[in-house]
DNA sequence: CTTCGATACATGCAAATGCATCTAGTTTGG
DNA sequence: CCAAACTAGATGCATTTGCATGTATCGAAG
């Protein structure tokens, strides 16, 4: 039932997932220590970031949620501490009265794009000597391929 | 001085990032859920998992707080409970009165090995369909050149 | 329409985290 | 040898986090 290599191959899945989040780890580190982040945090950071790409400047909680790292309540109350330095707004979803939509305000997006010029430097700065362009499109491609399958469940 | 392509240059590393980190959290999600995580949160099979690996079976505090995306202070703290519930011990530093050597229990390397070996299986779950072997010895390879140049400086 | 289960988000509370600081041991420069 | 600067790790305290639960809305079944 087994081929020969399926253990090597747990192994090898094993040791992807460990460099993966290993790497994660040491350039979050580098970068979160940078003076970017000292009027906010690198979480709050990314809420402001995924709003802003976001075609219509609003999503749902639940949708950020997603793209985070944080506990549905912890999300909560990070919103409640942007919404309370006025960065963004929350408003009722109009098709579902659970719901709550999420949009940056004036102040919110001109702060995500301060932080956030001097953070795609420091990426740059950090990403840029350790890879080829061509390594890092091959990274791109393969991350986003792990991240959709994953996703998909 | 800059290349043509230096703001795309610039944006590519960026959304390789972006890319990057995405997966790492839409993985961890998955494992961090899962029940292996029950008895121990994740961050704290983490230590076990590091010494584990140490050919030597010690490692000094701040070795493996290079590891692992916590201050210094909160490793402190998360050794504290390890040790209250047996897991570890730490030792005074032979060469280094201000270091501490960490090492695992007889428990704390029998709950690793438990722990691991259900994790192992995870892993194999979400990274093996998502990725072909040759895939993932690229990504492997990839995500570790970056580390190690991170690492670097 | 009503009831019952499910979903979206908020909140009380205990635990984990980070910052600043403290203690103790080490290294350096005189 | 000594003092000053430095490093490893621990600790007080305020903030952040997650779990469990609460509240309100939605959707499906009768």
């Amino acid at each position: 039932m087994s081929s020969p290599s399926a253990s090597s191959a747990v192994r090898l899945a094993a040791e992807t997932w460990e460099s993966l989040f290993r790497s994660q780890v040491a350039v979050m580190r580098k970068l979160q220590s940078g003076p970017a982040f000292k009027t906010l945090p690198v979480k709050e950071y990314d809420v402001l970031f995924t709003l802003s790409k976001c075609p219509s400047g609003q999503l749902r909680l639940n949708e950020i949620n997603d793209k985070v790292l944080l506990s549905q309540s912890s999300l909560s109350r990070l919103v409640d501490r942007l919404e309370k330095r006025g960065l963004v707004e929350r408003t009722t979803a109009p098709d579902d009265g659970r719901g709550v939509l999420l949009s940056l305000t004036e102040a919110g997006s001109e702060l995500q794009k301060a932080i956030g010029r001097e953070h795609v430097r420091d990426i740059a700065h950090l990403v840029g000597p350790a890879l080829t362009a061509e390594e890092q499109r091959e990274l791109l491609r393969l991350t986003e391929k792990l991240r959709a399958s994953v996703a998909g469940h």
